[in-house]
DNA sequence: TTCCTAATCAACCGATTAGTTGAGTAGGTG
DNA sequence: CACCTACTCAACTAATCGGTTGATTAGGAA
């Protein structure tokens, strides 16, 4: 099924063994079987999980004899970085300026019991 | 079951929906209606994401009469920024670094076929 | 050639997921 | 009160997911 780059990399970094896998990765390139040794699951486990971080774009194999050694893309993070930061920048200015706004409603408010008493609450 | 929250916010945003949704909340507080308007999936459906962003941790849900306004959380996005980052960063710095090697090498091929002298720190 | 290693492919299984419809609940409004 | 609105809950379904085992491919070594 053909999804967006964005849901499959999400998708991809949703499962703890692959979030694992590309934690190792950022070290050093791994072939599949060293990837596989620090887990109990099966080399096809591990296989597919590779396979689903590579069609998410976040890693790339090349060929060594039997060897295929995995190598992490670290441009992909950047797709999700735009996204999580564009949100977040939007929600975290849009708490500011509330804030703001309810500062300077306290101004007023402040202002009017100096000034002019009876102000409704 | 109960899972890591990185798992769930990862998993809560591999959905095209869910990220939709997310967005229009970075703009302002809505109501589970008036995010569910603009999908031609069931209102149920919509309360069903908004219930898998809830517990991720990337919203929150207030009372008001019968409405039940949702609000982003924005702090989560932090929780994957580090995440992504701490990676990010990590493969980076080694791209850079064999970039670097690369070069000091090159730079050493070079110099020893005018002088002799090595060039390794 | 035969054998070993490294990895993928194929088929299956149980659990989860994203959707559905129908019923139930909480809180106004006539 | 009855009735409407705004949801959530419950049960079901089809599709996907993470895992398994067994067979197969690709390449090197004896």
């Amino acid at each position: 099924m053909e999804q967006d780059q964005l849901s499959q990399v999400f998708a991809a970094l949703a499962d703890p063994t692959r979030r694992d896998i590309v934690a190792r990765l950022a070290v050093g390139d791994a072939t599949v079987s060293e990837l596989a040794e620090p887990y109990e699951v099966s080399l096809q486990a591990v296989s597919k999980h590779i396979r689903v971080l590579t069609e998410a774009g976040l890693l790339t194999q090349r060929r060594e004899a039997q060897r295929r050694p995995c190598h992490l893309e670290a441009e992909v993070f950047d797709l999700m970085t735009k996204w999580i930061e564009r949100y977040r920048r939007q929600a975290q200015e849009r708490y500011e300026r509330l804030d703001a706004v309810l500062a300077e409603l306290q101004d007023a408010e402040n202002e009017s019991h100096r000034t002019n008493q009876g102000a409704a609450s």
